[in-house]
RNA sequence: GGGCGCUUAGCUCAGUCGGUGAGAGCGCUGCGCUUACAACGCAGAGGUCGGGGGUUCGAUCCCCUCAGCGCCCA
């Protein structure tokens, strides 16, 4: 420990030795029989090929700020960290390692795929986890998790086999998003949809009996290889004569019956819809309702495959054209308009997703969803903010089957296997290879893993400790984009195997902009890399300039100059520590503070603003509300102390004077700790001449003290406050020099007199007064300032502080050219053609200086009256 | 199309459970290296609190409406 503080503060030289002293220490580490109230929070797991991005650094901001808050409160406090093994991140991190080999993943076989995935976990895996500690995330390292470590697949084995058991999970050929690019089904949420110019094919199918048929419009011409049926709503006059009646495919031998069906929307194209129920989610549910054949047309690779007749072997968006021309030459296609509409693109791949059959694993999650429902609904978890509750309802109101298979090789294998007879065995343990039963070839949805975290990673399914004391945890910490996928599963998972929520609270926060509140997108090149800030202002300062911003909420808008901001602020806690030290000589805040009656004005005043600083903090803590807590506390730091309380301080050297210093610094410090951990632990071991085991960290957090607030207190500071800022204002209007004395003769109430009598030194000081005197009545005097504060007014003899003559001749110069100016603008604006005919704009410019030079030739004038 | 949110100083945002002169940071102007801090200090300029209407003694804050922006869902 540095025994003087350096001028500036330079967080690359206290951050690693402190951070890495805290780790060894053992501060991040709980056990479930440690004291206090439980307090747990369960990191949002990362991606184990993630790398630390600002959106991390707000989410991890927000939870350490709180972690470390409640260890201080003396709560058990336990943050759980870990990554997530990312079925298809992880496994396309290393399919571009092979293919660089010139190897493919089939080349290579799926055991020996999985083992170079394993490999390349053990080697570059969980940079993350690293990456975190420079931001001070103060984790319970001891216990980091990976979704994939033995305990965790066996937890998800169980919990497939169970719900299996139960009928909630099952093995059906169902329409999936297909992601052909990658090979793999995907959940609905995994799915963005994105506008795109499209266009809209108008088709005609004719009768069967060589009628003229019906006219359909379509985005995806090429599925209509896979139409079964066309639709129209049963309300239509148009059609309502042609339902029953059956139509003639135009490129394959099929016949297509016309139904009606309230699902179509008559306004839409033509009112009537081809039926493609193998190739779209609408016509999927049309054609269970009117048991219509589903016609598969497509492979994996979303080529067409047999079924499509002649198109077979063609890739989707070639069939699209060529179906288009087939029907053209046949005179069948109506024509093409342009057509915005939304596609689905798969969030890995970014390949438009295809819906498809295809046999997978569902979950059936109605059942799962009642008792989230009511959970949030009842309050026993809470949103923050609150309104964000209504929307996650709304979703979990109107949830699909959630597929849960994915056709990939890296994940948690399916623990189903086949028989020779076809049967299907789902089991927790491996069958008797002997059987020579075949395993499900595909692994679970991430998801499937990741819904289990806040239990499995406290040692479920045994009753541990862990689990007793620290389920339900207490706070969830997450962006509000992904209460769907993610807050909701766990709240599922929660309740259904534990029976009760996973987390009292949701806190989201928003997500990081950059400073004209745009998204960061890689594509913009607006990304800031957090660690890149850290190297040049320090964490404290990255903390605290998300923190600052980051109410419940709220999207957190980021540039560079606010961080700059922040490490300024960093050096300015700093340095108030600099001077504080080099007053107090050896007292320490073990000392205490004064008694009531060894205390100055500006000391109760202090008192008072550290107790509403503190109030304020305690309040948005409470709330987690963190923004108005690090703007609560950067007020009181730098407005009240550093500004007055230090500079009064600078007076004195008294021992209470030392007491108030050093007592007010380390309550400031506490209370700024879960923001800005570094620059206060290491200010407060040295104001507190801590030794090798003494932490803010574990330091008691800064109680209430109600007793502190003092009206009295505030309002004589307010006075002299207002007295110092007027005699300064006063100074910069004469442009004094800083070096000139001022006189001062006031004339006050007797209450007000006794006020500034007491504070006189300060004001002296603070105001470069030189003489200060009281009078019953103004003086006598020419050349006088007069300044008006609330209960006094104080008089100041300009004679030798100015050259009156060439003050006088300098105002009345200026006031002769605003003048001027004014009459000139003026001149213009009696002009009428102008005001008719010059731009709006102009006018008003013109307008603007008339006032605004009256304004001046006011204030010029009442500075020449002032003169005498 | 449905839902939610936003619109306050040049920029990014606070704020007001409705109440005398609406705040911060950055930026801008002027003056200062006053031994904690020029990563600083002092002073200052800058706002019809999106438009319109209503409730009220009083609205930036509540209600209605219009406009614009953003997000989620379909």
């Amino acid at each position: 420990m540095p025994s003087e503080l350096s001028k500036a503060y330079n967080p690359a030289g206290v951050e690693p030795r402190l951070y890495d002293w805290w780790e060894r220490s053992g501060f991040f580490h709980a056990e479930p029989d440690d004291p206090g109230d439980p307090f747990c929070i369960v990191i949002p797991l990362p991606n184990v090929t993630g790398s630390l991005h600002i959106g991390h650094a707000l989410d991890h901001s927000v939870q350490d700020a709180l972690i470390r808050r409640a260890r201080m409160q003396g709560r058990n406090a336990m943050w759980q960290p870990g990554t997530d093994h990312a079925g298809i991140a992880t496994q396309m991190v290393v399919e571009r390692q092979i293919a660089a080999e010139g190897m493919s993943r089939r080349e290579l076989g799926r055991e020996a795929f999985v083992e170079r995935v394993w490999e390349w976990k053990q080697q570059s895996g969980g940079t993350i986890l690293r990456q975190m500690r420079r931001l001070g995330a103060s984790c319970d390292w001891r216990r980091a998790q990976f979704t994939l470590d033995d305990h965790y697949v066996a937890a998800v084995r169980k919990v497939f086999c169970d719900l299996h058991a139960e009928g909630l999970i099952y093995r059906g050929n169902r329409l999936v998003n297909w992601d052909p690019v990658l090979g793999t089904a995907m959940s609905d949420i995994e799915v963005d949809h994105v506008e795109v110019d499209g266009e809209l094919a108008h088709l005609r199918y004719p009768g069967a009996d060589h009628s003229e048929g019906i006219v359909v419009a379509t985005t995806r011409a090429e599925t209509m290889l896979g139409d079964t049926a066309v639709a129209v709503h049963p309300d239509d006059d148009r059609y309502r004569h042609l339902v029953g009646t059956v139509l003639r495919h135009p490129l394959l031998d099929r016949e297509l019956p016309v139904i009606a069906d309230d699902g179509v929307d008559p306004s839409f194209g033509t009112g009537a819809v081809k039926v493609t129920p193998a190739h779209d989610p609408n016509d999927y549910e049309m054609g269970l309702r009117h048991a219509l054949p589903m016609v598969d047309v497509m492979n994996p690779d979303a080529t067409i495959n047999a079924n499509g007749g002649r198109f077979e072997g063609l890739d989707r968006f070639e069939a699209r054209s060529r179906v288009k021309e087939a029907l053209d030459e046949l005179g069948l296609l109506v024509n093409v308009t342009p057509h915005r509409h939304s596609v689905g693109h798969s969030s890995r791949s970014r390949a438009v997703v295809e819906p498809r059959l295809s046999e997978q694993w569902f979950v059936d999650v109605t059942p799962l969803a009642e008792p989230v429902i009511e959970a949030v609904r009842s309050g026993r978890t809470g949103f923050v903010p609150e309104r964000n509750a209504k929307g996650f309802l709304d979703w979990m109101e109107n949830l699909r089957d959630w597929c849960i298979s994915r056709q990939l090789w890296w994940g948690h294998r399916i623990p189903a296997w086949y028989d020779e007879h076809g049967e299907t065995h789902v089991l927790r343990e491996d069958p008797d290879p002997a059987l020579g039963w075949t395993q499900d070839p595909d692994v679970l949805d991430t998801w499937f893993s990741a819904w289990l975290w806040p239990f499995v990673t406290l040692g479920w399914p045994e009753r541990t400790p862990s689990l007793e004391t620290w389920y339900p945890t207490t706070v969830l910490v997450t962006g509000y984009d992904i209460n769907t996928f993610w807050v909701s599963r766990m709240l599922m998972a929660g309740l259904h195997f534990l029976d009760e929520v996973p987390f009292d609270v949701v806190l989201n926060h928003g997500l990081v902009r950059d400073r004209f509140g745009k998204k960061m997108s890689k594509s913009f090149g607006n990304v800031i890399d957090p660690l890149e800030l850290i190297d040049r202002y320090g964490a404290d300062a990255l903390r605290f300039a998300l923190l600052r911003a980051a109410a419940p909420g709220q999207d957190v808008p980021l540039a560079e100059e606010w961080v700059e901001g922040a490490r300024r602020f960093a050096n300015k806690l700093w340095n108030a520590g600099r001077l504080v030290l080099s007053k107090v000589g050896e007292t320490t805040p073990a000392d205490g503070l004064p008694a009531a009656d060894e205390l100055q004005p500006e000391d109760r005043w202090i008192l008072s603003r550290l107790e509403a600083a503190r109030a304020a903090a305690e309040d948005a803590y409470d709330g987690f509300d963190l923004a108005r807590a690090a703007r609560a506390l950067y007020h009181f730091v730098w407005d009240e102390y550093c500004d007055w309380y230090l500079e009064l301080a600078k007076l004195r050297d008294d021992p209470a004077a030392r007491r108030v210093l050093v007592g007010v610094l380390d309550e400031a410090l506490r209370l700024l700790h879960p923001i800005m951990p570094f620059v206060t632990e290491e200010i407060w071991r040295t104001l507190t001449h801590a030794g090798d085991d003494g932490t803010i960290m574990r330091a008691a957090w800064p109680a209430a003290a109600p007793q502190r607030t003092d009206p009295r207190a505030e309002a004589e500071l307010e006075a002299l406050r207002a007295a110092v800022t007027e005699l300064r204002r006063f100074r910069a209007d004469h442009g004094l020099a800083p070096s000139a004395r001022l006189e001062v003769i006031a004339v006050a109430a007797v209450q007000e007199r006794a006020v500034l009598e007491a504070g006189v030194d300060g004001i002296r000081r603070l105001a470069g007064v030189g003489s200060w005197s009281f009078a019953d009545a103004p003086p006598d005097r020419s050349a006088l300032g007069k300044l008006v504060i609330a209960g006094a007014e104080l008089y100041v003899p300009l004679a030798g502080l100015v050259d009156l003559d060439g003050e006088r001749s300098r105002l009345a110069r200026d006031l002769d050219r605003a003048l001027a100016e004014k009459e000139r603008a003026e001149r213009k604006l009696s002009n009428t053609g102008f005001v008719a005919k010059a731009p709006a704009a102009v006018v008003q410019a013109e307008r603007d200086k008339v006032a605004e030079w009256d304004r001046a030739l006011r204030k010029l004038s009442d500075q020449l009256d002032g003169l005498g």
